[in-house]
DNA sequence: GAACACAGCG
DNA sequence: ACGCTGTGTTCT
């Protein structure tokens, strides 16, 4: 393998002028602790290794160069994230890891990818060395050059098979981006994803605003009041009321409860089933000792992950398997609502807050192409008020409280994959309507005869299984999914798809904030969900143009039908 | 350390 | 009934 090692001045025109004409270059760094001291960087034919601890100079070469060029590496956020503290901003980005992962890859790391791909296998021994001596060894550098190596062989091959992913009809638009120019791609889903990266990046550099006092507050606030209801639960019933196995046995046997049991045939003890008995005081001292645990669990997670009055939570690009993202230390996706108050903004800021509306049951009408509920969308009616006056041959008026937050459930049951039983389960337990089995069966029915591409759409699936044992498919992107159960088959093209929406209004967000020359900081994202830090004096135009954005990227996705948006500025991410 | 139960979110 | 993560107890 040839490879410079640059650790000379001398050797910038050297490296400027044989990059120069390409339009991507692959990249890779090797850091320590808060600093590079390598990137590595080539096209086909060349590779420079770049030794930042030699020549510090060449920041300024990289980021002149690499503001022109689409950069390609594996888990690029993790560079980002550094070249960013440099001012080094690429031009476009495409991520190995991300492709291998919208192309069904499981095992991700370089060498696994490599040794799939290439049938080659990389020694990542070195990774771990250390990269903060003195001088590095000549196999250190050697190991640094071969990366960039291995990142030419797969990218020509996961490019490939991004483009030979089935053509979809949405996101043409996409196809005249910077990414899908520079590195040749036609999946705009594949597009979405890979200009994404930079923007996750960013937001886990954003990190969030909390109010760290009144976190250490509550927290002791609750501590106190945990301890003293668990000490009294513990003295009396002499069990302990974070074990469930102790539960089982003091609700049972003691107290004489007829509970149903779990999977594992243990006695359930959870929320929903401890609801039905809660006039029983120890019912009552058990829930609330739970719900003051869960939120000091809450704060002590939050607590614990604060630097400068903000958390910086990890975020998982593709963290679940429809595409959406995930987040990590901590988990800022499931904040209790009560909570949100906690995530403020610093004194002349302020949170913008946008969220898309009833989207998934938006993208499934559009999905399965239903003339009828894309026309009741169009209308902008109540959907679920609208399913239960088809379901139960009755004018709208006339629906009453209970019955629309059954047709809720049925409506939610096109998402998630409708049963009788679960559609009966769920009317009980989520929304209090109790209903038969066999009702459950007839309500099916008649939703089914309102909707019938729906109908239709879920017996196609249940052939196509039967018949090939999985559901191959992709969302309304093009985003690639493989599904062997009937409820993963119809609830993953709407998430997925949900999770494409998504991530597309952020990026054009990011331009229509460069466009407009505002500013604002992305801080987190919540399925269907943007928060924005930006000063006060400018929040009503960034809401103006995240609304702008959110709308023109579900225009993009959704054709036939309008999405809506919601958004507030508020101190707080509570509204 | 793995598996399970629970609880929070969309 | 779909998709996640964090914390704690219990099993192996």
């Amino acid at each position: 393998m040839d490879y410079e090692y640059v650790i000379d001045k001398a050797s910038f025109p050297k490296l400027i002028s044989s990059l120069k004409p390409a339009p991507y270059i692959f990249l890779d760094t090797e850091t320590t602790g808060d600093k590079i001291r390598l990137v590595q960087i080539g096209d086909y034919a060349n590779i420079f290794v770049i030794d930042l601890f030699e020549v510090p100079e060449a920041v300024e070469v990289l980021q002149v160069l690499l503001s022109a060029k689409g950069i390609i590496g594996h888990n690029l956020k993790y560079d980002l994230k550094y070249l960013y503290r440099y001012n080094i901003h690429p031009y476009a980005t495409f991520d190995t890891m991300i492709a291998s992962q919208l192309l069904g890859f499981e095992k991700l790391s370089l060498s696994h990818v490599a040794r799939v791909l290439l049938s080659k296998s990389l020694d990542k021994s070195f990774q771990a060395s250390d990269w903060a001596k003195g001088t590095l060894d000549r196999e250190q550098i050697e190991y640094a050059a071969t990366d960039v190596e291995v990142l030419r062989g797969i990218f020509d091959i996961l490019r490939e098979r991004l483009n030979s992913l089935p053509e979809v009809e949405r996101g043409s638009e996409l196809l005249r981006s910077r990414t899908a120019r520079i590195f040749g791609l036609k999946n705009p889903a594949a597009i979405v994803e890979m200009a994404f990266v930079q923007e996750v990046a960013k937001l886990e550099l954003n990190g969030i605003p909390v109010d760290a006092q009144e976190i250490e507050k509550l927290e002791k606030e609750f501590g106190r009041r945990l301890q003293k209801k668990m000490m009294d639960f513990i003295i009396k019933h002499r069990t302990d009321p974070l074990s469930t196995k102790q539960l089982g046995r003091l609700l049972t046997e003691r107290l004489g409860l007829n509970l149903p049991l779990t999977m594992k045939g243990n006695v359930a003890t959870d929320d929903k089933t401890l609801s039905e008995f809660s006039h029983v005081r120890e019912v009552q001292e058990i829930l609330e000792i739970r719900k003051i645990k869960k939120a000091l669990d809450k704060l002590k997670e939050l607590r614990t992950h604060i630097r400068n009055s903000r958390v910086f939570p990890e975020f998982r690009q593709i963290g679940a398997i429809t595409g959406r993202m995930s987040s990590s230390n901590p988990n800022v996706q499931n904040i209790p609502r009560d909570m949100r108050g906690l995530f403020k903004a610093s004194e002349g800021k302020v949170l913008v807050i946008a969220d898309f509306s009833q989207i998934e049951l938006r993208i499934a009408a559009e999905y399965v192409r239903d003339e009828r509920m894309m026309e009741a969308i169009r209308q902008g009616r109540d959907l679920h008020r609208y399913t239960a006056s088809l379901v139960l041959g009755k004018p709208e008026t006339e629906i009453s409280k209970e019955e629309r937050q059954l047709a809720k459930a049925l409506n939610f049951g096109l998402i998630y994959g409708i049963s009788a039983k679960g559609l009966a389960d769920y009317a009980r337990t989520s929304y209090g309507v109790e209903i038969s089995l066999q009702e459950a069966e007839r309500f099916r029915k008649r939703f089914f005869e309102a909707f019938k591409s729906f109908r239709d759409w879920h017996a196609k699936v249940k052939v196509q299984l039967r018949e090939e044992r999985e559901v191959s498919g992709s969302t309304l992107l093009g985003r690639p999914f493989k599904a062997t159960t009937f409820t993963d088959a119809v609830n993953y093209p709407i998430q997925g798809t949900g999770a494409d929406l998504l991530k597309l209004a952020v990026l054009m967000f990011e331009v229509e904030i460069k466009r407009t020359n505002l500013e604002a900081k992305l801080v987190n994202l919540v399925h269907d969900e943007i928060v924005v830090e930006t000063r006060k004096d400018i929040a009503d135009a960034v809401k103006a143009c995240l609304e702008e954005a959110m709308r023109k990227a579900g225009k993009m996705v959704l054709r036939d039908i309008p999405v809506e948006v919601e958004s507030t500025a508020s101190p707080s991410w509570s509204k």
